[in-house]
DNA sequence: CCCTGTGAACCTGTTCACAGCG
DNA sequence: CGCTGTGAACAGGTTCACAGGG
């Protein structure tokens, strides 16, 4: 079918797929319908074959989905079939443990070095990876070609932080402060709230449902 | 309007406009209008009058929306009016930059308790948050009335220990494991997957847009 | 005249149902 | 026969546009 825009939704589902096939394939399995692979993320049958059929015709009619080839071409799909180097900015508290993250690095994102401005925390380390002041930000994403920024600061310095970012040329920003955050069209913006996030979660225990 | 199912989508949105209100008010400004508090949170002003009349009319025509009273009542609407006791179930790296983490404190959500399995973590403290084994969480839950818990354990683990949470009594769950984990229908789930999430910003940047 | 609240049109994503291939 | 891929029907949310209040 291959839509031409694809819907975002398919592509969060996308990454469900992704995650379930992994384990389809560490179980041995070599074929998944696509009953099966919706039935355990509580997405529908036919759903999971339009989101599929976006990017091609991988199934085998009678038979269903080979489980390994659809992994490496989800990976293709998603951009995680290589590895993107990452930078992090801010590393109070939730920066440094996006740092040590593991779930970054199983996708093949590598952090390669964290930011913050506070004087404790420049030149320090997290793990492995270096803690440089803010304003190194530009000679980094140069050095590396980074493409691709989380962010974690404070929200009243998010805005200021953006915008040098984009000046410095990343392409995609993981926003997890907590306001939005606006930029150039060519500019990728994911954003994560977790105390939102929450939020919703009491709402709806509190709507009963 | 008082539409009998809001949808998810308002209540995500609901979110940020608090978030935009509180804002306006900490600079003193007493009254907005749809279009100006949509405008900076790229969301249409049709959108968001829809969004409020959701719940009842409290806007004044010719003039918008009283700040400090809509704070309050969608405050009330989230739930976020009053103190919630949380628990964090898993005490790695994301679960000790959760308990810390501030976000949860603003919003009025009270960490009481962190937990996990391992015997170099149980007993020790997160700030002034004492880690108990997860054993422990039975107990817990029933003495301080826990209806909301954040699940930031392994994925392995996640499914046992979102049964064990149900049966001891919580209500609602944010879950952080990169994993889908399946509850009784009276039971909410809300799930963040920060890697899935840099991954669907790595899609739209592989696809320029 | 400006701004809200809302019916109605619209659009986007989901579900159904079936043709067609293995 | 089982399962994919996909038109066609459907549902849910969004946007438009305007009536009505301040």
């Amino acid at each position: 079918m291959k839509c031409q825009t694809v819907p975002s939704p398919t592509v969060k589902r996308l990454s469900l797929y992704l995650r379930r096939l992994e384990r389809f394939a560490a179980e041995g399995i070599p074929t998944v319908t696509s009953r099966n692979l919706g039935d355990s993320l509580d997405v529908g049958a036919a759903q999971v074959r339009r989101d599929l059929a976006c990017f091609g015709q991988f199934g085998r009619p009678g038979v269903g989905y080979q489980v390994t080839p659809l992994v490496t071409k989800l990976k293709h799909i998603l951009g995680t079939d290589k590895t993107w180097p990452v930078i992090v900015i801010g590393a109070a508290d939730l920066g440094r443990a996006l740092v040590r993250y593991k779930g970054f690095q199983k996708k093949g994102f590598n952090v390669l070095a964290a930011f913050d401005i506070t004087k404790d925390k420049v030149g320090r380390q997290i793990g492995d990876v270096r803690i440089y002041h803010i304003r190194e930000v530009p000679k980094i994403v140069r050095k590396h070609s980074v493409k691709l920024a989380v962010l974690a600061v404070p929200a009243k310095a998010a805005q200021e932080v953006t915008d040098m970012l984009c000046k410095a040329g990343v392409k995609g920003i993981l926003n997890l402060a907590t306001t939005t955050v606006i930029t150039a069209a060519d500019v990728v913006v994911g954003s994560v709230d977790i105390a939102a996030s929450l939020e919703q979660v009491s709402f709806r225990v509190k709507n009963r449902s």
